[in-house]
RNA sequence: GCACCCGUAGCUCAGAUGGAUAGAGCGUCGGCCUCCGAAGCCGAAGGCCACAGGUUCGAAUCCUGUCGGGUGCACCA
C-alpha cells in the first residue's frame, strides 16, 4: 500500500509537469497548521523562486488541475502560495480501512533488496557495562529494528571490544598478582584449565586496578602493552587466558543486553577477524598503500580537499600490535565478504567521528568495501548536571545494571501506590515492572535528537506521566482493556469511520505511519519515531475522552470505534516495537 | 592553534526541503472520575529562537562575524 501522502505528491506532481514544471514541486507533506488544512503543498512558492512567475497565479493552475481528482474535499490557495488541501472523511476512513487489512500498516519497502551491517552495542569484554553503553545499545536496537521493518535485511554485530591494550592490561595484572602461574609459565605446553582463574567479580576488581596503575606508571603501561603484542602474537598461555576473560563476560554481557531487551545476530569481536590481519597487511605493503612512519605502518589518508589535519591510520603499531583501527579496517573486509552489504552503519559515539573517517578513507582506498556505504551514525554524550560525561556522586559510572534496577523498583513502586496491581500474581507484577521500567529508560533516551549531548536525569529516566515511554503503554493497555470487555461480549470491530475531529485527528495520524518511518530511516533518527507516537497516543487520549465506545448506543458506530480502537493498538504497538518497547496486557 | 557540533519557555528537550500564529513534557495556576483504567483529559500564564549583520516574498533553519559551551586532533578504545 503506497503511503497517502505519497500518493498525493504523485498527484500534485503530475498537475506541475502538466505545467512543464518538475513533479518534485508537488511534493504534499502533513499540514504545519492542522488547524488550516490536513495536508500542504509549498511547491508553487519554490517554482516560481526558481523559475521565476507568480507563486499564486502558478498555485492556481496547479489547482485547477487538482480539481479533477474527487479525493480533494478541499483546495485553497492561502497567503503567497501555499496550496491547502483537505481530503474527505470517507476516503481517510477508506484508507484506515485498507491499513487493518495489511499486516505492515502500510510500512515503506526502501529496503527492499538491499543488506545492511549495523554495528553497535560495542562493549569491552572485561569491563562492567555503565550507563554510557546504553545509548548505543538501545539507538542501534531500534534502527536495526526500522530498518528491518522498512524492508532491509539486517545483520546487527555487538563488535566487542576483545582485541585492545586493555586485554593486554588485564593479563599483565593476574600475571602481577601471581595467581595463575601456569598461563605465565612458558614451559608448560597444555593443556590449560578448563576452569577460568578469574570470575566475573575478579574482572570488575582487575580492570579498574590495572587500568589506574597504567596510567600512574609508564613501566606498568609498557608491560600491559608488551602483553597486548605477545597475545596478538598468539602466545598460548595468554590466548587461553584471553578465552577465559571472554567466556566469563560474555555471560555477564548477555545478561545485561537480556534485561534490556536487546539483541545481536553476530557477537563477533575485534579478535574474530586476526587472521584476516596479516594478509590484510601484506596486501596494503604489497600496493604500496601503507608505508613506515615514526616506526609505525601507516595509511596516509589524508586528501588535498581537507580543511582539518588527518592523521594517518596507524595499520601496525611501533611494537607489532595492532590497535582499533588495524581489526576495525579488517572487520569490513570480514562483512564484505560474509555479507556483501549495501550499507555498513556504525552506531557509536560521535567522538569517534575522526576514527571512522581515517577508517573508511584507508577501506576506500584500498578498495575492500565492495558495494557497501560506510556511514558512522554518531550519538551525543550522556551528561552529568554539570554537563560533564554522567558520573555518580562518589565520582564512579553508575552501572548500567543498577541503573535498570532502580527503573524497576519505582515501577513496582508505581504499580502497588495505583492499587491496580494488587491482585496480580507476583510474577505478573515483576514482568510489568520490568517492561514499564525499560520503556521509561528506552524513550527517555531515544526521544533526544541522536547527536546532541543530553543531560542525564535519574528521575526522568524513572519517571512515568507526560511524554514517557509508560504513557505509551498506557494508552495501548486502556485499548487492550477494551478490547477484551469487547471479546467478552462476542463484539468484533468493523471498519473505522471519521464522524468527529477526535476520530480524524486519529485517523489521520495513523496514516501519517509510512512518512515518519521513512523520516526515520532516512535521518537515522529513531526520536522521529518517539514524536510520531507520542503524537499517536496524544490523539487516542482525546478520542478517548471524548467518545464512548462500549457504551455508544449506535451500535454500527460503536463497532467502527472497536475496529479503529484495534488498528491504534496495532499501530501503537508496531511503533513501540520499533523502539524496543513492549507493552503489558495490563498494568 | 586547527577542525567539527551546539546555544530555542523557569527546567529538560522537539522543531523533516527555508514557509503561515515557534511546539511538547515537567513545574506553576485553574477545571474534569454516579459511563470503557485519572500513569489520563481540558484550559491559562510563560519566548528578542545567544548576539550583530547578510541572502530571500519569507529564516530557529542558509551565509559571515562576535560571545558562550562541548568534542576531536599518531601508536588507548
Amino acid at each position: 500500500m503506497t503511503a497517502l501522502t505519497r500518493e498525493l505528491s504523485a498527484i500534485a506532481g503530475r498537475a506541475f509537469a502538466e505545467e512543464g514544471l518538475s513533479p518534485e514541486f508537488g511534493l504534499v507533506k502533513a499540514s504545519d497548521r492542522p488547524d488550516l488544512c490536513q495536508f500542504q503543498c509549498n511547491g508553487a512558492l519554490a517554482a516560481a523562486k526558481k523559475g521565476g512567475g507568480n507563486p499564486r497565479a502558478l498555485a492556481l493552475k496547479v489547482v485547477e488541475r487538482l480539481k479533477g481528482y474527487s479525493i480533494f474535499a478541499k483546495l485553497e490557495i492561502a497567503g503567497p502560495g501555499f496550496i491547502n488541501i483537505d481530503l474527505a472523511d470517507t476516503t481517510i476512513a477508506a484508507r484506515a480501512a485498507a491499513l487493518v487489512k495489511d499486516a505492515t500498516l502500510g510500512a515503506p519497502t526502501s529496503g527492499a533488496g538491499r543488506t545492511m551491517v549495523i554495528d553497535y552495542g560495542g562493549p569491552n569484554v572485561a569491563k562492567p557495562m555503565h550507563v554510557g553503553h546504553l545509548r548505543s545499545a538501545i539507538i542501534g536496537d531500534s534502527l536495526k529494528r526500522l530498518f528491518r521493518a522498512n524492508g532491509w535485511t539486517v545483520v546487527g554485530d555487538i563488535h566487542l571490544g576483545d582485541w585492545g591494550l586493555q586485554m593486554g592490561q588485564l593479563i599483565s595484572e593476574v600475571a602481577l598478582r601471581g595467581t595463575a602461574q601456569i598461563y605465565f609459565d612458558e614451559a608448560f605446553t597444555g593443556p590449560y584449565p578448563a576452569e577460568s582463574p578469574v570470575t566475573m567479580e575478579d574482572l570488575e576488581e582487575l580492570y579498574p586496578a590495572a587500568s589506574t596503575a597504567c596510567k600512574a606508571d609508564p613501566e606498568r603501561l609498557e608491560l600491559a602493552r608488551k602483553a597486548t603484542a605477545e597475545l596478538q602474537l598468539g602466545r598460548p598461555g595468554y590466548l587461553a587466558l584471553w578465552k577465559h576473560f571472554f567466556t566469563v563476560s560474555e555471560i555477564g554481557l548477555k545478561r545485561e543486553y537480556a534485561s534490556l531487551g536487546v539483541e545481536f545476530d553476530l557477537w563477533n569481536g575485534e579478535a574474530s577477524v586476526d587472521p584476516l590481519i596479516a594478509p590484510m597487511i601484506e596486501d596494503f605493503k604489497a600496493r604500496g598503500l601503507a608505508e613506515m612512519s615514526e616506526g609505525a605502518l601507516v595509511v596516509n589518508v589524508a586528501e588535498p580537499s581537507d580543511k582539518k589535519e588527518m592523521p594517518p591510520l596507524i595499520l601496525l603499531k611501533s611494537n607489532g600490535s595492532v590497535n582499533y583501527e588495524t581489526t576495525d579496517v579488517a572487520t569490513i573486509i570480514e562483512r564484505v565478504r560474509d555479507q556483501n552489504p549495501d550499507l555498513i552503519l556504525y552506531v557509536v559515539d560521535q567522538r569517534q567521528h575522526l576514527h571512522f573517517e581515517q577508517v573508511f578513507r584507508a577501506a576506500k582506498k584500498a578498495g575492500l568495501s565492495g558495494k557497501a556505504v560506510l556511514e558512522h551514525a554518531g550519538f551525543g554524550t550522556m551528561n552529568g548536571p554539570d554537563g560533564k560525561p554522567f558520573k555518580t556522586r562518589a565520582g564512579g559510572v553508575m552501572k548500567l545494571f543498577d541503573l535498570i534496577a532502580m527503573a524497576n523498583e519505582e515501577a513496582k513502586k508505581r504499580l502497588t501506590e495505583a492499587g491496580i496491581g494488587a491482585d496480580y500474581p507476583a510474577e505478573e507484577q515483576a514482568d510489568i515492572a520490568q517492561k514499564v521500567g525499560i520503556a521509561a529508560l528506552k524513550f527517555a533516551d531515544l526521544a533526544n535528537y541522536r547527536l546532541t549531548d543530553y543531560m542525564f536525569d535519574l528521575e526522568r529516566f524513572t519517571k512515568f506521566e507526560g511524554k514517557t515511554g509508560p504513557y505509551l503503554q498506557y494508552a495501548a493497555v486502556r485499548i487492550r482493556s477494551i478490547l477484551r470487555r469487547a471479546a467478552e461480549e462476542g463484539l468484533i470491530g468493523s471498519e473505522p469511520v471519521v464522524r468527529s475531529p477526535e476520530e480524524r485527528a486519529l485517523v489521520l495520524q495513523i496514516l501519517a505511519l509510512p512518512d515518519a518511518m521513512e523520516a526515520a530511516e532516512e535521518k537515522r533518527a529513531p526520536n522521529i519515531l518517539c514524536e510520531y507516537v507520542f503524537t499517536l497516543a496524544q490523539m487516542f487520549s482525546r478520542f478517548y475522552a471524548e467518545h464512548h465506545v462500549m457504551s455508544e448506543h449506535d451500535e454500527e458506530l460503536r463497532l467502527a470505534r472497536l475496529g479503529l480502537c484495534g488498528l491504534t493498538l496495532d499501530v501503537l504497538v508496531k511503533v513501540l516495537d520499533l523502539l524496543g518497547i513492549e507493552v503489558p496486557e495490563r498494568m
